[in-house]
DNA sequence: CTGTTAGCGCTTTCAT
DNA sequence: ATGAAAGCGCTAACAG
């Protein structure tokens, strides 16, 4: 590996002194016009690219970066996300570098970017040790999920609450049969299917009966319809089902139109998430809208803490976010 | 603003050595248990937080930072090539700060990351030269356009063909008057529409009649129902359409349903991108479709290219992506 | 207008 | 096992 072009080779090559080759570069005045272009010609020629760590070291100005870790490029609610945090963040000042953790597993994106930026952000599957472990004692802003690690912090959504308004609207509706599409994300890191959170509080505010009319599948438009088809199969007399997510339920409602079954008419269909997209769908998608920029806003009040604080450990800080119904047509 | 907390505060705390921090905190070994806890309990106690920028800056191993602009958060078009983008940087070990030109100026943008990324990567749209002065000259790789300027290499889209192909196509299939959707986003930037390149290559092949069949909208599903329904309304004999990209070409075939005009029966529809969303509606959609995991691997190539001159000014390196149609049913 | 001096905060030798 | 010295590459503050 040659040695790096530095301000040195530069200003030597050009005949005059570092702080001079800083003038021509940043133009920044107090120099000839003449000098400033053979200063320039001269890094041209020697290809030189001034360090951003050098520099960033020695300026004062502090530039404050996040790595925020994406589920999933696939599923609009995350990149909705994406882009509510990248253009917020902008405007507080902060950087954003992204890894996906689609491909590659939490512990290793936060291990790769752990030097790069001053805190984490994202939504968590893996376990709080390896988590901070990985994230090298980096505060974690943790979305839709609670740690309980010192240097953890979080923004809830109340899933709870949104779960059993979406029971009681439906029940309020007709609905006595009611099913649940979940997802398998759990099949990633365990050998068998275990409920989601969200397919708990369905158990639990839907009633003991309900438990049987559950099935799961990946988290896409594809899986959504599979679950659905497998529903209605083996339980015809289901008269409603809820949706892990927006995504699968819109699958749903497209599987209904290839199955003959009249939504909401047969079967009412409800969503989580509130994906705009739910709208581009016939019959348009009923849901329980989560809001994302009040998700985003709330971490990143947070981020601002602990900048505030220079990142230095603090207590836990909680917010929580809490869902509404998103009453359309599916239901 | 208090003065930051150093590794020299830290060892003075704790009444040893700066190095003997160092191990403490890298866990490099060669180092007591006992003075290892002092040192990380005076760290904690202190709130301190190395450096990143000094860390790097006396670290030999060089991390490659790029900074990618996406255009929208909105078309999955852009967010499925950040996607492929993250995981293939990801894999060669580069970082990716990204910034979101959605809501801010792309000229900020370079402006706001151009201390912290080795190069940038994204759709332009503004003039060469405010891009470089922006970037602070550093290199631009830009997606789906060509600049003039040094320091400034290409993916191309050979969208020519594209559009030759597709009308070819159409016409095969039976089509004798087309029409075009076109994306209003030259209003964005001046005062009266200016037809797309895409526009341009469909007025050059669909032959001079056609140039009155042309409406134009926001690049959204909405704006591309809103076309179609203008466009249907102004030509009912009109027998085929192509739109500008696959979320506008979505949403006119959603737009069908509500207008009662059969589709491919009536009116053929056939979108550009190649967006899997276009599965999704019914009927499928028939468009051209841009690979964009080759486009992301040819701007990595690049980017690889650069780093590998240290960044250094080469001379412009070009590749082109061939789109090919994906024929569905809508068309 | 240009050069000199003095660090920024950290890690790498190399002693001890 | 610990400490001292020597920078990494750059810019701010002052001289001249």
């Amino acid at each position: 590996m040659a040695k790096r072009v530095t301000i040195n080779d530069v200003a030597q090559a050009a005949g005059v002194s570092r702080q001079t080759v800083t003038r021509a570069i940043n133009d920044m005045g107090e120099i000839s016009e003449q000098t400033k272009q053979r200063v320039l010609e001269a890094c041209q020629r020697l290809g030189y690219r001034p360090s951003r760590f050098a520099r960033n070291l020695v300026v004062r100005k502090k530039t404050r970066a996040m790595g925020y870790l994406v589920a999933s490029f696939r599923n609009p609610y995350f990149t909705e996300i994406a882009g509510d945090l990248l253009s917020t963040a902008a405007e507080r000042g902060w950087h954003v570098v992204m890894a996906s953790t689609e491909t590659e597993d939490e512990a290793s994106a936060l291990d790769m970017l752990s030097g790069q930026v001053d805190l984490f952000i994202g939504h968590f599957g893996q376990d709080d040790g390896d988590l901070v472990k990985a994230g090298r004692g980096l505060p974690l802003v943790m979305l839709e999920r609670t740690g309980c690690l010192p240097g953890m912090h979080s923004v809830e959504v109340d899933m709870r609450e949104g779960v059993r308004e979406a029971i009681e609207a439906l029940r309020g509706a007709g609905a006595r049969r009611i099913g649940m599409i979940d997802s398998a994300y759990s099949l990633r890191n365990s050998p068998t299917y275990v409920p989601s959170p969200r397919c708990g509080y369905f158990a639990e505010f839907a009633g003991p009966e309900s438990a049987k009319r559950i099935a799961f599948d990946e988290e896409s438009m594809a899986g959504g319809g599979q679950a659905f088809a497998e529903l209605v199969r083996a339980h015809p007399d289901m008269d409603a089902v809820l949706v892990f997510n927006d995504l699968m339920a819109i699958g749903a409602v497209q599987a209904s139109h290839a199955l003959g079954i009249d939504v909401p008419g047969q079967v009412r269909i409800c969503g989580i998430d509130g994906l705009t997209l739910g709208e581009a769908v016939h019959p348009t998608l009923t849901t329980v809208s989560i809001d994302r920029h009040a998700l985003v806003t709330n971490a990143l009040d947070i981020a601002d803490a602990l900048a505030a604080a220079d990142f230095a450990e603090l207590p836990p800080m909680r917010r929580t976010v809490r869902p509404r119904m998103l009453w359309r047509e599916s239901a």
